[in-house]
DNA sequence: AAGGAAAGCGACCGATCGGTCGCTCGACAC
DNA sequence: GTGTCGAGCGACCGATCGGTCGCTTTCCTT
């Protein structure tokens, strides 16, 4: 039907393929996730997808390292042109709270998702799901202490207490915006996110 | 070979088969449980277990209603002796971070995970999960206004902030137990607890 | 003592699962 | 122009999926 068109075609399938794997996976999950309704969804063959990918854990990899980029990506974005410490900070936390937001129809946070599909279950899968959210807390560390070396918190600020209270804020956002749709939601959580840096709201 | 033997033995069969299906649901998800492997683990046939739930959605919401059941059982245990207010309200509290430390090698918590799992995923699971959740929060800030209404917490609090924040902190110490085995979560946890209520800690 | 209700079983159904294999055929290096 | 490479395809594999059906066996009612 549509054979070989050129390698740049070909990374572009790999490409769709992985895309489609992220949104699958944060919709319904990673596990779910099958070559047979991916390449119909793909208008391609079942054979086509195993191509780019052997194994399904293998394509459950590639999407986990993917939409850890996209994230990383879109954070970067989201904080061009503040300056690192509180501003950046701020920054970061109303652009994750951002992010979920705006990935509600594509089923909201994948890393909330696939975190608590795999944290039952060890593997590779599960490995690279945490090192992924490690990753980022620790990034948001660095900037809480950030602000702090630049007196803009408190010297007394706990980091690790902080990066723990801003994670499972962000879950919880997840969760009432999908599950119950609150439109409260956001505010609340921005308030959070003050309340937890002890910094005023806005 | 093992016909039926009493009415009490279907009912503890039947009672046997949510037990584990909702093991399952909580380390590997509701939507991977099947018929056949329910009856491996339980040394029964595949038709012997669809005896008692037509469909497999049947057995889901059965899961989440023992679920249900089962968590409030425990939560009232937890605060049983306690005074109405804010010595329950922190007793729930406390309890519950209890609860999902003891649930560890279970798979954590039930509602987090199977709220992740089918939060864009329409149909009569996923609201059945989302009334549970309700339940639950709505019971929470009954018990948060009767502390204000005590003057044991400011009239200014907002009840709906605090619940917010409470659920979104319970699923963060479920990731952080489950996914990094992070040993200071639980005392992390009850500190969030105490500075969104504004209580000085214990 | 007789009969119905129902738990549990085993065989079976079509569909889908993850994955293999052999082939075609266009892209690309030479 | 020729030959190699590899993306994509279609047929196929054994296993499992959700679910149906008919049967046996026991409990329980009458």
């Amino acid at each position: 039907m549509s054979p070989r068109r050129s390698v740049a075609d070909a990374l572009e399938t790999r490409r769709r393929i992985v895309e489609r794997s992220v949104d699958v996976g944060t919709l319904e999950g990673l596990e779910i996730l099958s070559f047979g309704r991916l390449a119909d969804d793909l208008g391609m063959s079942k054979s086509g997808v195993l191509r780019h990918f052997d194994t399904k854990e293998a394509l459950q990899l590639a999407a986990i390292e993917a939409a850890t980029g996209a994230f990383a990506e879109r954070m970067a974005a989201r904080v061009r042109g503040s300056e690192r410490g509180l501003e950046r900070l701020l920054a970061l936390c109303d652009g994750w709270i951002e992010d979920v937001i705006e990935r509600q129809p594509a089923g909201g946070c994948f890393f909330t998702a696939v975190s608590t599909e795999f944290d039952g279950r060890p593997g590779p899968v599960r490995d690279a799901i945490a090192a992924a959210l490690r990753t980022w807390q620790d990034a948001l560390a660095a900037e809480v202490r950030r602000a702090v070396a630049l007196g803009q918190l408190p010297e007394s600020t706990d980091v690790a207490q902080v990066v723990f209270e801003l994670g499972g804020l962000v879950m919880g956002l997840n969760q009432r915006l999908l599950l119950r749709g609150d439109r409260r939601a956001p505010t609340r959580a921005r308030r959070a996110v003050r309340r937890i840096l002890g910094v005023a709201a806005a």
